[in-house]
DNA sequence: CGATCGTTTGACGGTGCTCAATCACCGTGG
DNA sequence: CCACGGTGATTGAGCACCGTCAAACGATCG
């Protein structure tokens, strides 16, 4: 497998950088992937799946290649069927912010539908496979094929929980608080999709989540130093363990850091710090239709 | 169309609060309200619009009224028309996490489409209208009109670039840089609808402010004094102006706060302190279609 | 094996969270 | 009319957390 990655680096896409149009990687095209496809955004047909005259083609992208590219044109909305993406929005003076990571199951550039070009670049931390639906034959496709469609508003309902939940997630005030959450986010995200939600391997580097998290890297080092000294995490590298998920569940609760009490291998010592309710307005509440 | 309505839609809200079931305040159910929803959505159609045989349900909302609440069955898909609400996530220690404000074009409640249940509350900060598009009819609304389904697939893509936006405004170290973005990203969406970008009339308090930017309310209050000490803003309570917007933007590129050099009146003086670029990869990009 | 990048840990200084007090605004009732 | 709670906004003081700078260590790849 992989096959030479020979050569000449490119600046942008170069889609004959991977010399040889065949698709060594790619014998699910053959049977209809449309079952595959619904089925990675969430959507389980009752029944057979309508066999569409429409087929979707299947791309593979290399470790370190860009999916999206900031600023170009979008031609295609992807569905990611294997493989981890980091979305990022580079700013004028060079600082890469990492906005979302992309798992299987999740849709990647439809934001430029509304608009003409892609705002945010999307690069592959591993090899990947997606599926691309070109936007030029998407209404047709779904037109002729509601269960596309129907799946497409379920992925993309899906999108937009996440979104919240990344809102959720970076709204903690402590560094501490948003590892925590991260992480378990992110267990939760790989036990939906069948996989263990105790160990994972994060593809991203600790620079990527720091990023995604509004913090320094050298924090989120930190962190994951001090869930480990307090039994919650074992952490090797890039690959964790979570070992107290109750007290780890815990610490994604504290408005302000842990305290630092360094709680005696108490597990789910921490009792949470505060957060007033602060009893806001529900005085009236009312709809009335017409 | 939509006959009557009556009573008992929700037990958890209180239909009466508001006692009488007339509706003064909607005269527009008359005229097609379609071109207006499609306008709102953003999706100016180039023809005049389909007269569909349905008719889309409009409601209000009083102030401080909750048109959604937090595991409450969802039956409707909402664009707001007029208003602002505050999106809410409310912990079970009673801590009330804002998630985002909703302002008219927006679409409520379809993150409920792929899960039983909703799982973020929204309360009105001002009288409110809305549309109300009921899931069940949803599909069968799509498909036979195709403007209606383009212009939802519009508005979700605009709601996932914010929720891009968002996560690129929270992701800011400092608070001050955070309350910069905010403003300048609030700023910008009032323009987008056609009202002044300079002159601001906030909806929200400063403690949903702070909770969505994930800082305390005292700080958002302090960095407002900061810039309007800066003579970038001038604040008056829930009223503010923008005074110097380069300056503002250029508040908004900082890494790290302002230096506190406190800048004799000197405009767009804050040189970008810094994130560094940190090249990362792009060693090959390759795609292969089948 | 050496170069490069990612990760970890230390020290220091500043930002911002907490606690607290004060003031402005508002609807209610005297 | 003013007194009276109640909420929101502002400002101050103190100290912990975390960003910055720096160095050492480990991993990966050529």
């Amino acid at each position: 497998m992989t096959p030479a990655r020979n050569t000449s680096t490119e600046q942008l896409i170069r889609p004959d950088a991977w010399s040889n149009g065949r698709c060594a990687l790619m014998p699910m095209t053959a049977e209809s992937p449309l079952s595959d496809l619904l089925a990675l955004m969430g959507f389980e047909p009752g029944r057979a799946v309508d066999n569409p005259p429409f087929s979707v083609p299947v791309w593979q992208v290399r470790a370190g290649a860009a999916l999206l590219v900031e600023g170009a044109r979008a031609h295609h909305v992807y569905v990611v069927r294997a493989g981890t993406f980091k979305c990022i929005k580079t700013a004028e003076d060079g600082y890469e912010q990492v906005l979302a990571f992309a798992v299987p199951g999740d849709v990647l550039a439809f934001e430029a539908m509304c608009r003409d070009s892609q705002h945010m670049g999307a690069v592959a931390l591993e090899d990947a496979i997606v599926y691309a639906l070109p936007v030029r034959d998407l209404d047709a496709w779904r037109q002729c094929s509601p269960m596309l469609d129907h799946a497409l508003q379920f992925a993309l309902s899906r999108q937009l929980t996440r979104a919240g939940e990344m809102t959720e997630l970076m709204a903690a005030v402590s560094s501490d608080v948003r590892l925590a959450r991260f992480i378990v986010w992110w267990s939760n995200r790989m036990a939906a999709r069948g996989q263990s939600s105790r160990r994972l391997l994060l593809r991203m580097s600790r620079r990527d989540i720091a990023s995604l998290l509004g913090v320094a890297h050298e924090t989120v080092s930190r962190s994951f130093s001090n869930f480990a000294d307090q039994g919650l995490l074992q952490v090797d590298n890039r690959e964790i363990e979570i070992i107290d998920v109750v007290g780890l569940k815990a610490c994604t609760r504290n408005t302000r850091g842990l305290g630092d009490d360094t709680p005696s291998r108490g597990a789910t010592s921490g009792r949470s710090a505060g957060a007033r309710p602060h009893a806001s307005a529900s005085k009236a509440a009312a709809v009335v239709s017409h």
